[in-house]
DNA sequence: CCAAAAGTGTTATCGATACACCCATGT
DNA sequence: ACATGGGTGTATCGATAACACTTTTGG
Protein backbone atom coordinates (compact mmCIF):
# COMPACT_ATOMS: atom_id res chain seq x y z
CA UNK A 1 0.00 0.00 0.00
CA UNK A 2 1.27 3.23 -0.49
CA UNK A 3 0.96 5.77 2.87
CA UNK A 4 2.53 8.82 3.27
CA UNK A 5 5.60 9.17 5.22
CA UNK A 6 5.00 11.21 8.45
CA UNK A 7 7.71 13.43 8.57
CA UNK A 8 8.16 14.55 4.82
CA UNK A 9 6.31 16.76 2.53
CA UNK A 10 6.73 18.99 -0.49
CA UNK A 11 5.28 22.74 -0.59
CA UNK A 12 5.11 23.75 -4.94
CA UNK A 13 5.50 27.73 -5.83
CA UNK A 14 3.94 27.59 -8.92
CA UNK A 15 5.18 30.28 -10.84
CA UNK A 16 3.16 31.97 -13.46
CA UNK A 17 3.30 34.28 -16.62
CA UNK A 18 0.82 36.92 -18.11
CA UNK A 19 -0.19 40.12 -19.46
CA UNK A 20 -0.36 41.43 -15.64
CA UNK A 21 3.10 40.58 -14.55
CA UNK A 22 4.40 37.85 -12.69
CA UNK A 23 2.18 35.73 -10.43
CA UNK A 24 2.62 32.52 -7.83
CA UNK A 25 -0.35 30.22 -7.56
CA UNK A 26 -1.60 29.95 -3.98
CA UNK A 27 -4.20 27.93 -2.13
CA UNK A 28 -7.13 28.45 0.53
CA UNK A 29 -6.87 26.68 3.55
CA UNK A 30 -10.12 26.43 5.86
CA UNK A 31 -9.78 26.29 9.36
CA UNK A 32 -11.94 26.11 11.98
CA UNK A 33 -11.37 28.30 15.35
CA UNK A 34 -14.34 27.70 17.83
CA UNK A 35 -17.16 27.46 15.15
CA UNK A 36 -15.51 30.40 13.06
CA UNK A 37 -14.24 29.19 9.93
CA UNK A 38 -11.19 30.81 8.89
CA UNK A 39 -9.17 31.11 5.76
CA UNK A 40 -5.34 30.99 5.16
CA UNK A 41 -3.41 31.25 1.70
CA UNK A 42 -0.56 28.93 1.20
CA UNK A 43 1.73 27.12 -1.11
CA UNK A 44 0.65 23.91 -2.37
CA UNK A 45 1.98 20.71 -1.00
CA UNK A 46 1.45 17.08 0.36
CA UNK A 47 2.99 14.61 1.73
CA UNK A 48 4.54 12.07 -0.34
CA UNK A 49 4.19 8.35 -0.77
CA UNK A 50 6.25 5.73 -0.08
CA UNK A 51 6.52 4.29 -3.56
CA UNK A 52 7.52 7.94 -5.09
CA UNK A 53 10.23 10.70 -5.64
CA UNK A 54 10.15 13.33 -4.19
CA UNK A 55 9.90 15.06 -7.58
CA UNK A 56 7.05 12.42 -8.15
CA UNK A 57 5.15 14.05 -5.42
CA UNK A 58 5.64 17.22 -6.82
CA UNK A 59 4.64 16.98 -10.18
CA UNK A 60 1.58 15.10 -8.74
CA UNK A 61 0.43 18.43 -6.56
CA UNK A 62 0.97 20.28 -9.60
CA UNK A 63 -0.58 18.34 -11.54
CA UNK A 64 -3.78 18.38 -9.24
CA UNK A 65 -3.64 22.35 -9.10
CA UNK A 66 -2.54 22.81 -13.09
CA UNK A 67 -3.91 19.84 -14.91
CA UNK A 68 -0.71 19.99 -16.97
CA UNK A 69 2.00 17.40 -17.05
CA UNK A 70 5.71 17.22 -18.07
CA UNK A 71 6.72 20.80 -16.48
CA UNK A 72 9.51 22.31 -15.61
CA UNK A 73 9.44 21.70 -11.45
CA UNK A 74 12.56 21.55 -9.72
CA UNK A 75 13.61 21.43 -5.67
CA UNK A 76 15.62 23.78 -4.51
CA UNK A 77 15.73 23.72 -0.78
CA UNK A 78 15.00 21.71 2.12
CA UNK A 79 12.82 23.99 5.19
CA UNK A 80 13.21 21.95 8.57
CA UNK A 81 13.30 24.33 11.19
CA UNK A 82 11.25 22.77 14.50
CA UNK A 83 9.29 25.25 14.71
CA UNK A 84 8.22 26.46 10.89
CA UNK A 85 4.51 25.36 11.71
CA UNK A 86 3.91 28.16 14.38
CA UNK A 87 5.20 31.52 12.09
CA UNK A 88 2.73 32.45 10.05
CA UNK A 89 -0.43 34.50 9.18
CA UNK A 90 -2.60 32.59 11.50
CA UNK A 91 -2.33 31.65 15.13
CA UNK A 92 -0.87 28.25 15.62
CA UNK A 93 -2.31 27.27 18.63
CA UNK A 94 -5.83 28.14 17.50
CA UNK A 95 -5.20 25.34 14.62
CA UNK A 96 -2.97 23.12 16.39
CA UNK A 97 -5.34 20.58 16.91
CA UNK A 98 -6.24 20.35 13.28
CA UNK A 99 -2.63 19.60 12.29
CA UNK A 100 -0.75 16.38 12.68
CA UNK A 101 0.68 15.97 15.95
CA UNK A 102 4.79 15.74 14.80
CA UNK A 103 7.29 17.43 13.12
CA UNK A 104 7.43 17.77 9.32
CA UNK A 105 9.98 19.03 7.23
CA UNK A 106 9.00 20.10 3.94
CA UNK A 107 11.56 20.15 0.81
CA UNK A 108 10.13 23.11 -1.59
CA UNK A 109 9.96 23.21 -5.02
CA UNK A 110 9.83 25.71 -8.08
CA UNK A 111 7.94 25.51 -11.09
CA UNK A 112 7.32 27.19 -14.16
CA UNK A 113 3.82 27.46 -16.31
CA UNK A 114 2.12 29.21 -18.61
CA UNK A 115 -0.59 30.82 -17.47
CA UNK A 116 -2.56 30.25 -20.66
CA UNK A 117 -1.73 26.63 -21.00
CA UNK A 118 -3.97 25.95 -18.17
CA UNK A 119 -7.24 24.93 -18.38
CA UNK A 120 -9.73 26.68 -16.56
CA UNK A 121 -10.75 23.66 -13.47
CA UNK A 122 -7.82 23.97 -11.14
CA UNK A 123 -8.65 23.45 -7.96
CA UNK A 124 -11.75 26.07 -6.98
CA UNK A 125 -9.47 26.69 -3.88
CA UNK A 126 -6.63 27.93 -6.06
CA UNK A 127 -5.98 31.22 -7.42
CA UNK A 128 -2.80 32.78 -9.12
CA UNK A 129 -1.57 36.03 -6.99
CA UNK A 130 0.53 38.77 -8.15
CA UNK A 131 3.88 37.77 -7.11
CA UNK A 132 4.30 41.19 -5.34
CA UNK A 133 1.46 41.08 -3.99
CA UNK A 134 1.37 38.25 -1.74
CA UNK A 135 -0.08 39.16 1.78
CA UNK A 136 1.49 37.14 4.91
CA UNK A 137 0.86 33.11 4.46
CA UNK A 138 0.26 30.71 6.48
CA UNK A 139 3.21 28.55 8.73
CA UNK A 140 7.22 29.44 7.18
CA UNK A 141 5.28 29.53 3.08
CA UNK A 142 6.43 33.08 2.43
CA UNK A 143 10.34 32.59 3.61
CA UNK A 144 9.41 29.55 1.24
CA UNK A 145 8.47 31.77 -1.92
CA UNK A 146 10.72 33.88 -0.94
CA UNK A 147 13.82 31.80 -1.39
CA UNK A 148 12.25 30.21 -4.50
CA UNK A 149 11.94 33.58 -5.62
CA UNK A 150 15.57 34.48 -5.50
CA UNK A 151 16.17 30.85 -6.54
CA UNK A 152 14.29 31.29 -9.86
CA UNK A 153 16.39 34.84 -10.78
CA UNK A 154 19.78 33.13 -10.13
CA UNK A 155 18.28 30.37 -12.16
CA UNK A 156 17.32 32.50 -15.06
CA UNK A 157 20.61 33.93 -15.65
CA UNK A 158 22.72 30.54 -16.62
CA UNK A 159 19.42 28.62 -17.89
CA UNK A 160 16.74 28.87 -20.47
CA UNK A 161 13.77 28.41 -18.22
CA UNK A 162 11.80 31.53 -18.74
CA UNK A 163 10.58 29.75 -22.59
CA UNK A 164 8.40 27.87 -20.14
CA UNK A 165 6.81 30.61 -18.80
CA UNK A 166 5.47 31.61 -22.54
CA UNK A 167 3.32 30.19 -25.16
CA UNK A 168 5.10 28.48 -28.26
CA UNK A 169 5.69 31.33 -30.15
CA UNK A 170 6.32 34.55 -28.74
CA UNK A 171 7.54 37.69 -29.73
CA UNK A 172 10.61 39.43 -28.18
CA UNK A 173 9.01 42.38 -26.27
CA UNK A 174 6.57 39.17 -24.61
CA UNK A 175 10.14 37.82 -23.21
CA UNK A 176 11.85 41.24 -22.42
CA UNK A 177 8.77 41.86 -20.08
CA UNK A 178 8.97 38.19 -18.82
CA UNK A 179 12.42 39.16 -17.49
CA UNK A 180 11.81 42.67 -16.09
CA UNK A 181 8.70 41.13 -14.17
CA UNK A 182 10.59 38.34 -12.75
CA UNK A 183 13.91 40.40 -12.10
CA UNK A 184 11.72 43.60 -11.31
CA UNK A 185 13.73 46.00 -13.11
CA UNK A 186 13.67 47.12 -16.49
CA UNK A 187 16.16 46.49 -19.68
CA UNK A 188 16.96 48.43 -22.63
CA UNK A 189 15.47 47.58 -25.92
CA UNK A 190 18.73 47.04 -28.48
CA UNK A 191 20.47 45.82 -25.68
CA UNK A 192 18.11 42.82 -24.85
CA UNK A 193 17.33 42.49 -28.24
CA UNK A 194 21.47 41.87 -29.33
CA UNK A 195 21.74 39.66 -26.41
CA UNK A 196 19.10 37.41 -27.68
CA UNK A 197 20.36 37.52 -31.33
CA UNK A 198 23.47 35.99 -30.03
CA UNK A 199 21.43 33.26 -28.86
CA UNK A 200 20.97 30.81 -31.71
CA UNK A 201 18.46 28.58 -30.82
CA UNK A 202 15.89 31.38 -30.70
CA UNK A 203 14.32 30.80 -34.19
CA UNK A 204 12.52 34.03 -35.92
CA UNK A 205 9.57 32.80 -37.23
CA UNK A 206 7.94 34.04 -40.53
CA UNK A 207 4.76 34.49 -38.46
CA UNK A 208 3.43 38.00 -36.96
CA UNK A 209 1.08 39.33 -34.52
CA UNK A 210 -2.16 40.71 -35.98
CA UNK A 211 -4.61 42.23 -35.37
CA UNK A 212 -2.49 45.00 -33.10
CA UNK A 213 -3.07 49.04 -34.46
CA UNK A 214 0.89 49.13 -34.38
CA UNK A 215 3.48 47.55 -36.23
CA UNK A 216 3.02 43.48 -35.88
CA UNK A 217 5.80 41.64 -34.14
CA UNK A 218 7.17 39.00 -35.27
CA UNK A 219 6.95 35.43 -33.31
CA UNK A 220 10.03 33.40 -32.71
CA UNK A 221 10.13 30.18 -30.57
CA UNK A 222 12.89 28.15 -28.30
CA UNK A 223 14.96 25.46 -29.95
CA UNK A 224 15.19 22.72 -26.62
CA UNK A 225 17.61 20.59 -29.34
CA UNK A 226 19.95 24.06 -30.47
CA UNK A 227 20.21 24.55 -27.07
CA UNK A 228 21.33 21.50 -25.91
CA UNK A 229 23.97 21.15 -28.74
CA UNK A 230 25.62 24.33 -28.70
CA UNK A 231 25.10 25.98 -24.61
CA UNK A 232 28.53 25.89 -23.14
CA UNK A 233 29.41 26.03 -19.98
CA UNK A 234 30.37 29.94 -18.88
CA UNK A 235 33.93 29.41 -17.31
CA UNK A 236 34.17 32.81 -14.78
CA UNK A 237 34.77 33.37 -11.12
CA UNK A 238 34.01 36.85 -10.86
CA UNK A 239 33.45 36.07 -7.30
CA UNK B 1 13.64 13.11 24.44
CA UNK B 2 15.86 13.90 21.10
CA UNK B 3 14.88 11.17 19.28
CA UNK B 4 15.79 10.30 15.76
CA UNK B 5 13.38 10.95 12.66
CA UNK B 6 12.72 7.79 10.88
CA UNK B 7 12.96 8.88 7.62
CA UNK B 8 15.17 11.58 6.94
CA UNK B 9 18.93 11.58 7.15
CA UNK B 10 21.99 13.74 5.86
CA UNK B 11 25.26 13.01 4.01
CA UNK B 12 28.09 15.39 3.83
CA UNK B 13 30.09 15.49 1.64
CA UNK B 14 33.56 16.89 2.99
CA UNK B 15 35.91 18.95 0.70
CA UNK B 16 39.56 19.27 2.00
CA UNK B 17 42.61 20.23 0.32
CA UNK B 18 46.18 20.37 0.79
CA UNK B 19 49.18 20.07 -1.48
CA UNK B 20 48.14 17.02 -3.19
CA UNK B 21 45.07 18.19 -4.22
CA UNK B 22 41.04 18.09 -4.06
CA UNK B 23 39.68 15.70 -1.65
CA UNK B 24 36.91 14.51 0.20
CA UNK B 25 36.38 12.77 3.68
CA UNK B 26 34.65 9.04 3.62
CA UNK B 27 34.25 7.16 6.42
CA UNK B 28 34.63 3.16 6.60
CA UNK B 29 31.75 1.13 7.68
CA UNK B 30 32.19 -2.38 8.53
CA UNK B 31 28.87 -4.45 7.44
CA UNK B 32 28.85 -8.45 8.42
CA UNK B 33 28.28 -10.83 5.64
CA UNK B 34 27.60 -14.29 7.18
CA UNK B 35 30.57 -14.39 9.30
CA UNK B 36 32.93 -12.35 7.03
CA UNK B 37 33.62 -9.02 7.88
CA UNK B 38 33.42 -6.92 4.83
CA UNK B 39 34.06 -2.98 4.54
CA UNK B 40 32.54 -0.03 2.51
CA UNK B 41 33.26 3.12 1.67
CA UNK B 42 30.51 5.66 2.31
CA UNK B 43 29.72 9.51 3.16
CA UNK B 44 29.54 10.62 6.80
CA UNK B 45 25.77 11.29 8.05
CA UNK B 46 23.23 10.76 10.23
CA UNK B 47 19.71 10.42 11.13
CA UNK B 48 18.84 13.67 12.30
CA UNK B 49 17.32 14.18 15.82
CA UNK B 50 13.42 16.30 17.24
CA UNK B 51 15.19 18.91 18.11
CA UNK B 52 17.36 20.33 15.73
CA UNK B 53 17.76 21.60 11.59
CA UNK B 54 18.92 20.03 9.19
CA UNK B 55 21.63 22.62 9.20
CA UNK B 56 22.54 21.47 12.71
CA UNK B 57 22.12 18.16 12.41
CA UNK B 58 25.37 18.76 9.51
CA UNK B 59 27.06 20.73 11.69
CA UNK B 60 27.21 18.04 13.71
CA UNK B 61 28.66 15.11 11.82
CA UNK B 62 31.00 17.68 10.16
CA UNK B 63 32.47 18.43 14.03
CA UNK B 64 32.29 14.88 14.91
CA UNK B 65 34.06 13.93 11.61
CA UNK B 66 36.73 16.68 12.02
CA UNK B 67 36.91 18.43 15.11
CA UNK B 68 36.19 21.71 13.81
CA UNK B 69 33.06 24.02 13.89
CA UNK B 70 31.51 27.02 12.32
CA UNK B 71 32.44 26.06 8.66
CA UNK B 72 31.05 26.60 5.41
CA UNK B 73 28.41 23.71 5.31
CA UNK B 74 25.20 23.96 2.79
CA UNK B 75 22.62 22.00 1.73
CA UNK B 76 22.81 21.10 -2.10
CA UNK B 77 19.91 18.47 -2.51
CA UNK B 78 17.49 15.94 -1.63
CA UNK B 79 17.77 11.95 -2.74
CA UNK B 80 14.64 10.28 -2.61
CA UNK B 81 14.32 7.70 -4.68
CA UNK B 82 12.50 4.52 -2.71
CA UNK B 83 15.09 2.24 -3.96
CA UNK B 84 18.14 4.31 -3.03
CA UNK B 85 19.85 1.76 -0.77
CA UNK B 86 19.97 -0.70 -3.63
CA UNK B 87 22.60 0.62 -5.19
CA UNK B 88 26.54 1.12 -4.80
CA UNK B 89 29.16 -0.77 -4.30
CA UNK B 90 27.91 -3.96 -1.67
CA UNK B 91 25.05 -5.90 -2.29
CA UNK B 92 22.13 -4.87 -0.96
CA UNK B 93 20.39 -7.88 0.15
CA UNK B 94 23.55 -9.26 2.13
CA UNK B 95 23.27 -6.53 4.41
CA UNK B 96 19.79 -5.71 4.32
CA UNK B 97 19.06 -7.20 8.19
CA UNK B 98 21.46 -4.72 9.90
CA UNK B 99 19.49 -1.24 7.58
CA UNK B 100 16.57 0.10 9.24
CA UNK B 101 13.78 -1.69 7.75
CA UNK B 102 12.18 1.42 6.43
CA UNK B 103 12.57 3.91 3.78
CA UNK B 104 15.18 7.02 4.29
CA UNK B 105 15.29 10.01 2.28
CA UNK B 106 18.68 12.16 2.94
CA UNK B 107 19.57 15.29 2.51
CA UNK B 108 23.24 16.29 0.70
CA UNK B 109 25.33 18.68 2.33
CA UNK B 110 28.63 20.14 0.95
CA UNK B 111 31.43 21.53 2.76
CA UNK B 112 34.73 22.99 2.51
CA UNK B 113 37.42 22.77 5.22
CA UNK B 114 41.34 23.24 5.18
CA UNK B 115 42.60 19.90 5.44
CA UNK B 116 46.02 21.44 7.38
CA UNK B 117 43.31 22.80 10.42
CA UNK B 118 41.86 19.23 11.67
CA UNK B 119 44.46 18.00 14.37
CA UNK B 120 44.82 14.59 13.98
CA UNK B 121 41.86 12.67 15.68
CA UNK B 122 39.37 12.13 13.02
CA UNK B 123 37.42 9.17 13.76
CA UNK B 124 39.99 5.93 13.07
CA UNK B 125 37.59 5.33 10.36
CA UNK B 126 37.50 8.45 8.52
CA UNK B 127 40.03 9.14 5.82
CA UNK B 128 40.45 11.49 2.76
CA UNK B 129 40.67 10.35 -0.69
CA UNK B 130 41.42 11.88 -4.05
CA UNK B 131 38.55 13.48 -4.97
CA UNK B 132 39.40 12.27 -8.70
CA UNK B 133 40.33 8.66 -7.10
CA UNK B 134 37.02 8.01 -5.14
CA UNK B 135 36.10 3.99 -6.42
CA UNK B 136 32.58 2.39 -5.81
CA UNK B 137 30.93 3.85 -2.26
CA UNK B 138 28.01 2.06 -0.68
CA UNK B 139 24.28 3.10 -1.51
CA UNK B 140 23.88 5.93 -4.02
CA UNK B 141 26.85 8.14 -2.45
CA UNK B 142 28.57 7.94 -5.61
CA UNK B 143 25.72 10.17 -7.07
CA UNK B 144 25.61 12.49 -3.85
CA UNK B 145 29.60 13.11 -4.23
CA UNK B 146 29.16 14.45 -8.14
CA UNK B 147 26.27 16.49 -7.58
CA UNK B 148 28.22 17.73 -4.51
CA UNK B 149 31.22 18.34 -6.87
CA UNK B 150 29.12 19.76 -9.57
CA UNK B 151 27.55 22.36 -7.09
CA UNK B 152 30.31 23.26 -5.51
CA UNK B 153 31.84 24.26 -9.06
CA UNK B 154 29.30 26.65 -10.03
CA UNK B 155 29.53 28.28 -6.18
CA UNK B 156 32.73 28.74 -6.26
CA UNK B 157 31.97 30.46 -9.86
CA UNK B 158 30.11 33.53 -8.16
CA UNK B 159 31.22 33.57 -4.67
CA UNK B 160 34.38 33.20 -2.36
CA UNK B 161 34.27 30.28 -1.12
CA UNK B 162 37.44 28.78 -2.04
CA UNK B 163 39.18 30.93 0.86
CA UNK B 164 37.26 28.34 3.09
CA UNK B 165 39.70 25.35 2.05
CA UNK B 166 43.04 27.66 2.23
CA UNK B 167 45.27 28.71 5.46
CA UNK B 168 44.23 32.34 6.66
CA UNK B 169 47.41 33.25 4.76
CA UNK B 170 48.37 31.68 1.20
CA UNK B 171 50.11 32.58 -2.03
CA UNK B 172 48.23 33.38 -5.08
CA UNK B 173 50.04 30.05 -6.79
CA UNK B 174 48.23 28.36 -3.74
CA UNK B 175 45.12 29.97 -4.62
CA UNK B 176 45.32 29.23 -8.55
CA UNK B 177 46.03 25.69 -7.64
CA UNK B 178 43.07 25.44 -6.08
CA UNK B 179 40.96 26.70 -8.95
CA UNK B 180 42.70 24.20 -10.89
CA UNK B 181 42.42 21.30 -8.48
CA UNK B 182 38.21 21.87 -8.19
CA UNK B 183 37.83 22.83 -12.29
CA UNK B 184 40.26 19.94 -13.06
CA UNK B 185 41.48 22.14 -15.68
CA UNK B 186 44.22 24.84 -16.12
CA UNK B 187 44.62 28.47 -15.87
CA UNK B 188 47.10 30.91 -17.31
CA UNK B 189 49.00 32.50 -14.28
CA UNK B 190 48.95 36.34 -15.61
CA UNK B 191 45.09 36.32 -16.80
CA UNK B 192 44.44 35.05 -13.35
CA UNK B 193 46.48 37.44 -11.88
CA UNK B 194 45.21 40.09 -13.15
CA UNK B 195 41.40 38.84 -12.13
CA UNK B 196 42.37 38.69 -8.74
CA UNK B 197 43.99 42.18 -8.64
CA UNK B 198 40.76 43.36 -9.29
CA UNK B 199 39.63 41.96 -5.93
CA UNK B 200 39.84 44.30 -3.75
CA UNK B 201 39.01 42.24 -0.91
CA UNK B 202 41.93 40.05 -1.35
CA UNK B 203 44.72 42.15 0.79
CA UNK B 204 48.28 41.60 -0.01
CA UNK B 205 49.97 40.92 3.09
CA UNK B 206 54.22 41.67 3.70
CA UNK B 207 54.78 38.73 4.53
CA UNK B 208 56.63 35.96 2.28
CA UNK B 209 57.04 32.05 2.06
CA UNK B 210 60.53 31.50 3.56
CA UNK B 211 62.94 28.43 3.20
CA UNK B 212 62.14 27.71 -0.45
CA UNK B 213 65.01 27.70 -3.23
CA UNK B 214 63.15 30.41 -5.02
CA UNK B 215 61.75 33.83 -5.41
CA UNK B 216 59.75 34.19 -2.17
CA UNK B 217 55.65 34.42 -3.02
CA UNK B 218 53.86 37.19 -1.00
CA UNK B 219 51.10 36.05 1.27
CA UNK B 220 47.25 37.18 1.30
CA UNK B 221 44.52 37.25 2.80
CA UNK B 222 40.55 37.15 2.42
CA UNK B 223 38.35 40.22 4.32
CA UNK B 224 34.96 38.78 4.39
CA UNK B 225 33.95 42.77 5.58
CA UNK B 226 35.29 44.01 2.47
CA UNK B 227 33.70 41.19 0.28
CA UNK B 228 30.13 41.64 2.17
CA UNK B 229 30.15 45.76 1.89
CA UNK B 230 31.58 45.59 -1.51
CA UNK B 231 30.03 42.51 -3.58
CA UNK B 232 27.64 43.33 -6.48
CA UNK B 233 25.27 40.96 -8.02
CA UNK B 234 25.72 40.26 -11.34
CA UNK B 235 22.77 40.74 -13.81
CA UNK B 236 23.95 38.71 -17.00
CA UNK B 237 21.64 36.20 -18.57
CA UNK B 238 23.63 34.49 -20.93
CA UNK B 239 21.73 31.46 -21.11
C1' DC C 1 75.83 29.39 -11.93
C1' DC C 2 71.85 26.57 -12.01
C1' DA C 3 67.17 25.21 -10.96
C1' DA C 4 62.71 26.53 -9.66
C1' DA C 5 58.81 29.13 -9.08
C1' DA C 6 57.36 34.25 -8.65
C1' DG C 7 56.07 38.03 -10.86
C1' DT C 8 54.97 41.23 -14.69
C1' DG C 9 52.64 44.05 -19.86
C1' DT C 10 50.82 44.43 -24.48
C1' DT C 11 47.73 43.57 -28.02
C1' DA C 12 43.42 42.01 -30.24
C1' DT C 13 38.90 40.72 -29.73
C1' DC C 14 34.57 40.54 -27.60
C1' DG C 15 30.78 41.81 -24.72
C1' DA C 16 28.32 45.56 -22.10
C1' DT C 17 26.27 50.01 -21.98
C1' DA C 18 24.20 54.23 -23.33
C1' DC C 19 21.51 56.48 -26.47
C1' DA C 20 17.32 58.29 -30.68
C1' DC C 21 14.99 57.66 -34.71
C1' DC C 22 12.12 55.43 -38.54
C1' DC C 23 8.52 51.68 -39.63
C1' DA C 24 4.11 49.24 -40.13
C1' DT C 25 -0.45 48.94 -38.72
C1' DG C 26 -5.46 50.10 -37.13
C1' DT C 27 -8.50 53.70 -36.26
C1' DA D 1 -3.05 61.92 -39.97
C1' DC D 2 -2.02 60.15 -35.71
C1' DA D 3 -1.16 57.01 -32.03
C1' DT D 4 1.04 52.81 -30.81
C1' DG D 5 4.50 49.70 -30.10
C1' DG D 6 8.12 47.24 -33.37
C1' DG D 7 12.44 47.43 -34.95
C1' DT D 8 17.32 49.06 -35.86
C1' DG D 9 23.13 51.07 -35.36
C1' DT D 10 27.09 53.31 -33.40
C1' DA D 11 30.61 54.66 -30.23
C1' DT D 12 32.89 53.98 -25.79
C1' DC D 13 34.57 51.19 -22.33
C1' DG D 14 35.89 47.38 -19.79
C1' DA D 15 36.83 42.27 -19.79
C1' DT D 16 38.93 38.29 -21.83
C1' DA D 17 42.55 35.64 -24.01
C1' DA D 18 46.84 34.69 -25.91
C1' DC D 19 51.51 35.08 -25.37
C1' DA D 20 57.47 35.17 -23.02
C1' DC D 21 60.74 37.10 -20.30
C1' DT D 22 63.05 38.82 -15.88
C1' DT D 23 63.58 38.28 -10.77
C1' DT D 24 64.73 36.20 -6.44
C1' DT D 25 66.08 32.67 -3.73
C1' DG D 26 68.59 28.10 -2.04
C1' DG D 27 71.76 24.80 -3.11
Amino acid sequence: MNTALPNISIDCVIFGYDAEGLKVLLFEETYLIGSRKIHALKLPGDHILQNETLQQSAERVLYEQTGVRNIFIRQFQVFSDPDRLKHGSIDFESIKSQLPDRRVITVGFYSLVNISDIKDPISKRACWINCYEVGRLIFDHNEILDAALERLRKELLHHPIAFELLPEKFSLTQLQKLYEAIFNTEFDKRNFRRKIAKMKYLIPLDEFETGVSHKPARYYSFDREIYETTRRENFDFRL
